[in-house]
DNA sequence: CGCAACCTTGATGGCCATCAACCCTTGTGG
DNA sequence: CCACAAGGGTTGATGGCCATCAAGGTTGCG
């Protein structure tokens, strides 16, 4: 019996996650050799078909997951009907490290995505063997919460326009590389996500689309791909910076 | 030389601690003696005279606060003014735990005021010495990112007269005993915060109370003390939960 | 008393929601 | 191959909610 045979999934998880879309996620960058081997002997990888919930709003905290590949919306429902989506997530992105119990959003994935599961307490354990497996976790929660707040400021007090051209160029730094907003987006979410995230209508978010058209800010190659012809501009439209 | 002559601030802190009003507050009401008293250890008091500041946007986080007396609102201001309070603060509060270099918003006093001041370094330092307190301080992340949510929802989704409504039940409760809310609410903050707040005008604010002063479900004592009449109907009125 | 800050109330207007129709793409089945 | 349906996106007409502008009332303090 060798080591290796003793521990085949450590191993191999250590190598699929060495492997990983989201190696360079805020948490696992963070980790070192020894860590990562840790972590991965708790992952395990599973699928989410397009339009089908990760988690419900009320599920026990139980998971923690990691988004390999794929886009998840989160949100919140009203009895009503009345729906605002939280946040958009890629590979990369952590849901659940917060510790409550119980979930106060949903999870969707806009397209086929692929995450990584882990226990919950396992998680919970690593953390406090590892002091910087915490440090990465709060880190990772006060840039959370950094972005509501900005999605605060935007809901409260930007109008439509500035408020579209925020997200537009917040996506762009997301895609792009750092300190580099990328000048072709491409948008996993339809123009419903993007209304229910900013707390506009359908209508409202593609007449500003057009708007932004025909302003030669922005060229639609297709409903989810674009091109931001004029940055200087767009920014302009967004801005409502620091006094 | 008496160990209470060597370590003076240690036991007159303690003392300070067991007594202080904000001894009940998520993170010191789930601290044993011991760490309490290692707390206690590297607190300082002061105050803060109303409407002046405790931190600015952009200040470095080296200090971390814990609010004993009076009421504090974060906020955050665009270059051509607009404002948008982000959330009130009162008893037992901290400010600052979250692990991010710059604060991304400013601490006005809405009142004279008394905090605690903690540094940063020391903070952590606990934190990765006790693990409970880790624990604790996560916990307080996470309701604060769970008021931050509801916060979203209202400013994304409610009309403004829900959004008043949903405020005064959130104070309500925050008076109030746990799942007593008070029917009798001070409130701290002006008009103009409120509107600020929610996303909306002075002028919305001031109307809709008195429409629910007309329709009975509220008293104005003074402008800033108000009786609930009808929390059912209140309730009603900013009713729009989960699905 | 007088002033300033805050609050309330009224009149008007604009931004964005709502309602409605049409277009475009995609997929399915005859 | 084409017809058709369905879902998503765009565009136009109308209206309502809330912001804006304006004036007057109330409170508190020197």
């Amino acid at each position: 019996m060798t080591d290796r045979q003793m521990t085949p999934d450590i191993h191999e998880n250590k190598i699929m996650c060495l492997a990983c879309p989201a190696r360079d996620s805020f948490l696992c960058s963070g980790l070192d050799d020894h860590e990562l081997k840790h972590l991965a002997a708790r992952a395990t990888r599973f699928q989410v078909k397009r339009g089908h919930s990760l988690i419900l709003e009320g599920d026990q905290t139980k998971d923690v997951y990691n988004v390999i590949e794929g886009d998840i919306a989160l949100s919140r429902l009203s009895s009503d009907g009345r729906r605002q989506i939280l946040g958009f997530l890629t590979k990369g992105d952590f849901i659940g490290l917060t510790l409550s119990d119980q979930y106060h959003f949903s999870a969707d994935a806009l397209n086929d995505a692929r995450l990584c599961r882990f226990d919950r307490r396992s998680i919970e354990e690593l953390i406090e063997r590892f002091p910087g497996m915490d440090r990465q976790v709060r880190r990772m929660g006060a840039s959370a919460m950094d972005q509501m707040l900005d999605l605060v400021f935007s809901l409260g007090r930007k109008t439509a326009q500035e408020r579209v051209a925020s997200f537009l160029i917040g996506l762009a730094h997301r895609q792009g590389h750092c300190h580099d907003p990328s000048l072709e987006i491409h948008l996993a979410m339809s123009r419903a996500d993007i209304a229910d995230y900013l707390g506009l209508t359908i209508e409202t978010v593609s007449r500003i689309f057009s708007k932004l058209k025909t302003l030669q800010i922005i060229r639609l190659e297709t409903a989810q791909h674009l091109h931001i012809l004029d940055l200087p501009k767009l920014q302009s439209l967004a801005e409502c910076e620091l006094a």
